[in-house]
DNA sequence: TTAGGGTGTTTGTTATTACCGAACATGGTA
DNA sequence: TACCATGTTCGGTAATAACAAACACCCTAA
């Protein structure tokens, strides 16, 4: 639904023209660089034409929209700047991650991204350009679906059967591309296979023709903190590079975890090789 | 007034919920990154401790909002983490700032930011910080005070002296240290200063121990698209060092311009050096 | 030029709904 | 145990958010 999946605070007590005015912030934000006219807003909430005119004052004045003319389109405000860049520093440790993303990348060059649990979910919260022509449209802040990301995958590989099992109950595990696993036991199959190998893999599971590879990374209890992975177009990885891949990405992930004085649980890394090869990455 | 500056769009037109949550949000940012606890917005707000909990409430569930337990403490949510990063994104050139910056502060050790040109009013869009140990409350997003920052200063000393004196009047100079300039005749002078050197100085004007230098980067037609800083604290810098440090931030600037295959106005770097050699630095 | 259809803005009016105060639940402390 | 501080829930009431309709202002086409 509309925003369901959070926890559902009641919806008795939501403020009606609130609710009404964030939808507004996030019609734009999709509409983005172009921005929206009064009426466009109006038509897209379902609102009549006076009432989307003064949500709209109200967020301009705050700084949260602007107004570009001309026939005024509103656009995403810079309070909206401030405030993100005020989130950004606020994430634990978030100078950490940049300096290994930048290895990463120059190491892959492919693009990555470091994302922290919330819940088993995953948030992504820095990101590395490639240095390739090819720009994926990620966003910080941006939450992915569990069971179809590499950085889903390799935190739900941290938790217990019963969380994960929770996990993809509350969130579905809808379908997104030909390959996108939807069912429960060929998914917990692929979170064993993750926590072997030490890292996760994304095979167009999410987008056709685009791949991820990500590894967890851990706080000083083993405790999963969250991910970092890489996302590149298949072309550029065949199945048979992805093993190699895999090792770069846990690697940079383990060196994540002892900047946090973590401790990679037991399990993990303990078989970066099955013991019948690199059937996995084939088998997907 | 609370939040006059910008453009009075009328007040008749305004939600009252709708201002009350966007301040809601404003208040916990600015207690952050600690949060903010329902009783504690109701005090600040000056409402009812049931309307605060219903605005946190809705807040939430659309992810500008996150609560953290125990006690719930509201704090920013990570939709604002996605918004910013999306206004970021669409600033033009964006990408354009970063790397001259990093050459900028690599040269002078300073931190460097870059600002954008709002209608005179100097907006950062981007920062690089320093190797020191001295970090500053920088944001992205902010709007500082443009006859108090270099940034500022910079901007205004490209336009027209009525459109500067409208500015002040509608901004006023409000005294922020010692050295602040209150006079506007002081100011224009100061802004003669600039224009002849090409470079802008904040000699602790802002901040007390803190100064900063600018310089303005230009479109195609010669109109001052914004500016670039670095910011460091006076004992790095004294007085001397100035003028140096200002020859390379103009430069870095000029850099910019070139990028966007800008020119100069006539009037700027045409005397690096005064006449008089280098006293306006000290007599400030 | 004029008519037409599309804007954004302004205006009352109505009943929705946001707000408050008070009651309830909870947790920590003396 | 009683107390005082929270956060949460409830119902009544009046403020106010939302609407429709009128207005002003482009454009374009006839």
């Amino acid at each position: 639904m509309a925003s369901g999946t959070q926890k559902e605070s009641d919806e008795r007590y939501r403020v009606q023209s609130v609710e009404r005015a964030l939808h507004l912030v996030e019609a734009i934000a999709e509409c983005s660089p172009d921005g929206l006219t009064v009426t466009e807003l109006s038509r897209n909430l379902k609102v009549s034409k006076s009432t989307a005119y003064a949500l709209a004052q109200t967020l301009v004045s705050n700084g949260f929209l602007r107004e570009l003319y001309p026939g005024p389109r509103y656009q995403l405000g810079l309070s909206l700047l401030r405030l993100g860049d005020l989130v950004a520093r606020q994430i634990p440790l978030g100078d950490t991650y940049r300096p290994i993303l930048l290895k990463l990348t120059e190491r892959t060059g492919l693009t990555s991204r470091a994302a922290i649990s919330e819940g088993g979910y995953p948030i992504f919260v820095e990101r590395v350009d490639g240095p390739g022509t090819v720009r994926f449209h990620t966003l910080l802040g941006h939450r992915e679906e569990p069971h179809a990301s590499a950085a889903g995958k390799a935190i739900l590989s941290t938790l217990p059967t019963e969380e994960v099992m929770q996990i993809c109950k509350d969130q579905g595990m809808p379908r997104r591309t030909r390959n996108t696993i939807t069912e429960i036991s060929v998914f917990l199959d692929d979170l064993e296979r993750t926590r072997r190998r030490g890292f996760s893999i994304d095979d167009e599971e999410d987008a056709d023709g685009v791949f991820c590879i990500g590894a967890p990374f851990f706080d000083h209890s083993g405790r999963c903190l969250g991910a970092i992975s890489v996302t590149g177009i298949k072309v550029d990885a065949p199945s048979w590079k992805m093993q190699e891949l895999g090792h770069v990405v846990a690697e940079h992930a383990a060196q994540l975890t002892a900047r946090f004085n973590g401790t990679q649980p037991p399990w993990t890394g303990s078989s970066p090789l099955r013991e019948d090869g690199h059937s996995e990455v084939e088998e997907m």
